[in-house]
DNA sequence: ATAATATATGAATATATCTTCATATGATGC
DNA sequence: GCATCATATGAAGATATATTCATATATTAT
């Protein structure tokens, strides 16, 4: 993989909704509503955010009926997963703002928070 | 660590420039104009680089005699470390970029081409 | 078909980043 | 002190990135 991949990668890291959203992603796939309320951004910026994960290939979407669902794809897990591993997860988490996050998401899953959240979209079991 | 510094750590590394950088000083600590030398940059424009990782908490400067050496502090070896760890590590690899700046350096310090790389810097054994 | 929902895209502006050039600083040698 | 070497800094222009607003597309429901 070029030195030109990597730093679009590590551009794509380098913003804190992207990274933020990367953090959930490796919780849980989400649709961009989901994502717009947990982080309290309007649907186009997420989409924006979402395009540069997408071209730096470490998020890719899924058409499910009228949500779109976005997730980490299996080729980039590993990269992912190991960026984040070790010190720096603890240091990020050690700050306590993604922690909110996840727990914005899970009540947002939990709840299914219609009318704000994507009116109710269906999930499978366990997600 | 607030998510503001990890994109922070993560803007740093979203330069092919630094991003070179940083895998050289995981391997040893670098003066200026051998920086200059292997990435094949003028002066002004690595010394800009530089800072941009040093306020990242990513590297840090001692002076040696009119040299500035460049390391990665001690305090971050870990979180470096481990973000080059694994699959990123044998990704960037694979394209021989890295190999190509990392021979140059060998050979840099093997011969200390004076005149060109900081005029025979001083060094301690195995360096 | 029409309307509503979920999302993407494009253009415009605002903002940040990179590079270059000129100049400053700090150490060494004469 | 003066010159030289190694490096830093600041300003200016060029380029890239982010945000907003308006609009387009695809899917579903009626």
């Amino acid at each position: 993989m070029p030195v030109k991949d990597v730093v679009r990668i590590f551009k794509a890291l380098a913003d804190p909704a992207r990274l933020r959203i990367m953090i959930l992603l490796g919780r849980r796939e989400l649709c961009v509503c989901e994502i717009m309320f947990v982080l309290g951004m309007e649907q186009s910026r997420v989409s924006h955010h979402m395009r540069v994960l997408r071209d730096a290939g470490i998020a890719e979407d899924v058409r499910e009926g009228r949500w779109i669902i976005y997730r980490i794809p299996e080729a980039s897990r590993g990269l992912v997963e190991g960026l984040f591993a070790g010190a720096l997860r603890e240091r990020i988490e050690g700050s306590g703002e993604t922690a909110a996050d996840a727990h914005k998401l899970e009540a947002c899953v939990r709840e299914n928070i219609r009318g704000r959240v994507c009116e109710a979209r269906p999930r499978l079991e366990g997600q």
